[in-house]
DNA sequence: CGGATTTGACCTGCGC
DNA sequence: GCGCAGGTCAAATCCG
């Protein structure tokens, strides 16, 4: 089944399994809790984040802030600045942590690192949710008057030359620091729920309500665009640890919500969790 | 000079 | 319990 949101694919995947194990029969959950998980299960964020997987072209990281960088970030609504970069076993590319510096005390972070399959492509792991004044407005409606001033279209806090690759993708995992309880988590279980129900706040923008990030919908959310990168059509085809489309429902939307802060062109792919109990959207504190 | 990046050290979780 | 690897810290450095 294919899904077609905005300019949006989703996939989600772990960040380890995203291009480690892709012998995996069994397609990953979008998130998974490491600390329910074991031996046999998909590995994640040794912190207890749950992440997913987005693609994003390559050739928008030319406009962002790490040009020349190798794991450039795409670049999307919120500043970020680095905080470290570390050689991860396996990967010829270093990951990079980046924190949120939109706002003061923002816990919202990010890792960047160039997808091992294919080089073309770096992935972003998103760690907690942002923590910024004007996103309370955005309950009320006013999303679209209260993001953040001037949204960087460029990264501004980072200073090297662009990546010239054009035909690349980015490929962009999030994950989330997760704080539900037991008892949100059985609301979870409940698909059209999936979403709604979580506490905004508790578990970051991906939990958020439509209310919350509804802004995310006046953008050119009737496009039927999708796979923009052959790149990541052909990644779909040959990788057994593919993404599973779904069709695009009110909850999955508040999903995509949080892909706003997205560059525009990014093709996300995200895969619905076949067991919920490995897979809540939000799950413990880590 | 202030802010961002770099990078080595340190901390912590997980697997054996 | 130990070792490995991921994640974070913080001083040094760089750049506008």
């Amino acid at each position: 089944m294919e899904v077609r949101c905005h300019r949006f694919t989703i996939h989600q995947q772990d960040n380890q399994n995203s291009s480690e194990n892709s012998d995996e029969s069994q397609p990953s959950p979008l998130f998974y809790d490491t600390k329910a998980t074991s031996t046999s299960s998909p590995k994640t964020s040794r912190r207890g984040t749950k992440k997913r997987v987005v693609h994003v072209p390559i050739k928008e990281v030319e406009g962002s802030r790490l040009k020349g960088e190798t794991n450039a970030p795409p670049s999307d609504s919120w500043a970020w600045r680095k905080y470290g970069q570390k050689p991860i076993k396996g990967s010829p590319y270093p990951r990079g942590y980046y924190r949120c510096s939109s706002s003061k005390g923002c816990p919202a972070r990010k890792q960047v690192e160039r997808s091992r399959t294919d080089p073309a492509m770096v992935m972003v792991m998103y760690s907690c949710e942002h923590n910024h004044p004007w996103q309370a407005s955005r309950n009320n409606n006013h999303h679209r008057l209260n993001v953040p001033p001037s949204p960087p279209t460029t990264s501004p806090t980072t200073r090297e030359a662009a990546d010239t690759n054009t035909n690349d993708q980015l490929e962009v995992k999030q994950s989330i620091q997760t704080r539900h309880s037991e008892t949100e988590l059985e609301h979870e279980s409940e698909p059209d729920q999936k979403f709604t129900s979580l506490e905004v706040g508790s578990c970051g923008p991906f939990a958020a309500t439509n209310d919350q990030y509804g802004w995310f919908y006046d953008l050119d959310s009737t496009s039927s665009t999708m796979l923009e990168s052959p790149l990541m059509a052909r990644d779909m085809v040959e990788d057994s640890d593919m993404p599973t489309f779904f069709s695009i429902r009110e909850d999955d939307e508040s999903f995509f919500a949080d892909l706003g802060e997205l560059p525009e062109c990014t093709t996300v792919f995200m895969q619905r969790e076949i067991n919920r109990n490995l897979a809540p959207w939000c799950g413990t504190t880590g």
